[in-house]
DNA sequence: GTGTTATTGCGAATCGTTCGCAATAAGCCT
DNA sequence: AGGCTTATTGCGAACGATTCGCAATAACAC
């Protein structure tokens, strides 16, 4: 039997998923919908990075309706609300986007090879202190 | 009087560019033609990064002729053989090239206000190192 | 000069992304 | 539960940067 308990207990994790989303959202004065609920769920079941088009195709397997418009508006939402994280690795490539998480303070892209590095911590911190000092 | 030594003396600067550029073709068996002089002189009398457009734009203002898809063939020649190089400074923005310096060897773009730092040195290494170190 | 072939110029094609706009549906109010 | 307001969707067309195909042209070696 479902629990009654207004903040229900976290036992089915696509509700979590959803309902992480549907606060942003309503935080912000936006509306929970069909495919921003699908996009978001495709970017939080993915193993990685995903482009739009990827994105798209996911969403579209679990949920043939989906438009590609609507993805692109969905994921330039959740990264204004700051939900999701949109990097750009490389000139030749299309934008990639992941859930954000709070460590991971920046990538480095090799420009040859396409490698991507995640860096925080030590490196990060000499990067930010030069620029205060040396530039602004 | 023009003068007859094989190797004329530097007093005309549009020669000197020229013959930078004729020289570094020549040494990679390929030809200089006009619309590769034109965006050379370009890029070689510019005093920032352009665009494709800006020297589409200034190379038709020296010679009205000029192609575009010409510029772009010759930017991406120039770069291959390290005449110039080619900067991305944000998702949004198109592609930008200028004269190769030795020096300067990165860029840091600030992703929100997009203004650029040119590194040298010190912070470089450190970067480098790191990279080395850490990941490969 | 002449011949070989790299290069051009043209327009059409590509790709990721955005836009305009009428139709639809979320969420608030009762 | 039903209505109302207006945010959001879906569609296709538009966009801007860059690339492509291919016949015509022009650089350079001989």
């Amino acid at each position: 039997m479902p629990t009654l308990s207004p903040t229900p207990v976290l036992h089915d994790p696509a509700a979590a998923m959803d309902r992480i989303l549907g606060e942003a959202l309503r935080r912000h004065g936006r509306r929970l919908t069909g495919p921003r609920r699908t996009v978001w769920r495709t970017l939080y079941t993915a193993d990685e990075h995903l482009t739009a088009g990827q994105v798209t195709e996911r969403a579209q397997a679990a949920d043939p309706g989906t438009n590609r418009a609507s993805v692109y508006r969905a994921l330039s939402l959740f990264t204004e609300l700051g939900l999701v994280r949109e990097s750009h690795l490389g000139a030749d490539q299309p934008a990639r986007w992941e859930i954000a998480h709070a460590d991971d303070q920046f990538h480095l892209v090799c420009e040859e090879c396409g490698q991507v590095d995640h860096h925080a911590g030590r490196l990060v911190e000499q990067v930010r202190s030069h620029l205060a000092n040396q530039h602004g």
